[in-house]
DNA sequence: GTATAGTAACATACTATGTATGTGAAGCGA
DNA sequence: TCGCTTCACATACATAGTATGTTACTATAC
């Protein structure tokens, strides 16, 4: 699972400086790896291959580094992924508090909207780690603070906050599997063409079934559900209910 | 990713009568095996050992079956993984339409969070797998004729939808975290005194370094988030928001 | 019956992955 | 120089999924 100690940092400290400089060319490795380094490397694996691209042996060709020798900076691969997600969690600006609950909370919605777009993988891992890293951590104080001048009971406010970011969650995660599986290979390459023949012949299906009315209907209507903006809308509507429920509880 | 086909039953459907019968010993295989027999045993073993514990050879050693036989019934892993999503969505019992739309998705919400707390290992698979399976599109279909009556635009009735889902769905999804780190072997086994002395050392190094004032009085207020009546509460609340932002739509 | 074709299970083996384990070299303080 | 620490390497094993070829039942045709 996820180990509260993952996140301090290595023994010794070393001050990267591989690379550049040649060396003796094979006799040992040039200079210094560092744990740093090597979380960067698997986030910028996993963004372009997704979840399955990170793998020690990858990371350790793309750092030229024999495999084994990632063990060293990094306990194991159960480490590196909670280092990726800190990671990545340390990457949204601060936006300051603007005084308007709404606002604000809209901002860190469509922050971390944009921060689990970005990195798609994160859905294959969010759903057995802790989430209390140190960046994670600071995402959720900064949260706490919007609520600051309601003076509302601890248990209320976490309510209302991991509605908002159940929702958020939720939601992206939704994007992501429509996004994936648009652009899914399936298997072996599929056409559009082929896709929306392949479409078409399961709304036949489900159309003689009888039991599909409402499903065929919205086939029947052509709505694309997987365009940026359509995604995009869905996720203010959503949002936008959210917080009027919530603006209730706040009168 | 997901074929549309897979859902479609094998060739040839054989009448699975294994087992009980004893028959010639090694000689071959006992009787025949078959598709749903197969997607029956591994999801068992899903509930019981969660995503890690579906293997094939797994699935094989249950059934007294060479791991390869599988593949007569089942083209690969992928489709078995589909399969098995389908057939937890058939679980759900079909609940009739009240004409109370509140109480209605008010009982779909309830019925989907059971659905995936009874079994745990869907949140591994659900971010990248297509959501288009026939017991899948059943259940859209059942939550579409909730709003009948209100003849909107099919884009407001499915962003409706979506928003309740979404909600649902992430919920779920950080209540399964919670528990499975709550209960988290982490690694060595961490008894509940080691991991409250965890969380105290924890909660002092964010005390020493004071931007997280609102997160320590959080731990200070010892508020347990994980235990189940918490778990439940929380999700009623988020559950009660996104309605009423609803309602508010439905005017 | 016997031949033939389909159906279903088996056995072997290849590949990719995480990682345990032991070795060895560079740097540095004594 | 000695020896300890730091870090990289090499070998090797276990556990996955599954490609491939084979073998045995079974039902039909002759």
């Amino acid at each position: 699972m996820s180990n509260l100690d993952d996140f301090w940092p290595p023994s010794s400290v070393t001050t990267s400086r591989r690379g550049d400089s040649a060396q003796s060319e094979h006799s040992r490795r040039q200079k210094a790896l560092s744990r740093h380094e090597i979380v960067q490397v698997a986030v910028a694996l996993a963004d372009a291959g997704g979840a399955v691209a990170v793998n020690m042996r990858q990371i350790a060709k793309e750092l030229d580094v024999n495999p084994m020798s990632l063990y060293w900076h990094v306990a194991d691969k159960e480490q590196l992924l909670n280092l990726m997600l800190d990671a990545i969690e340390g990457e949204a600006e601060p936006l300051p508090n603007s005084g308007d609950w709404r606002a604000d909370f809209i901002n860190i919605a469509r922050q971390k909207r944009h921060l689990l777009l970005r990195h798609p993988w994160v859905a294959n891992f969010i759903s057995e780690r802790s989430p209390l890293s140190p960046n994670a951590l600071l995402q959720i104080e900064r949260s706490l603070t919007v609520l600051d001048r309601f003076r509302l009971e601890t248990r209320i406010t976490l309510q209302i906050l991991m509605a908002l970011d159940n929702y958020v969650t939720g939601s992206v995660l939704n994007e992501l599997r429509e996004i994936r599986v648009g652009q899914s290979p399936t298997g072996e390459g599929l056409t559009p063409a082929k896709f929306s023949a392949a479409m078409r012949d399961w709304k036949d299906r489900l159309n003689q079934s009888g039991i599909f009315n409402h499903v065929v209907q919205i086939f029947d209507e052509g709505i694309d559900p997987d365009s940026p903006e359509t995604r995009e809308s869905r996720f203010e509507f959503g949002l936008k209910c959210v917080l009027d429920g919530i603006a209730i509880q706040l009168h």
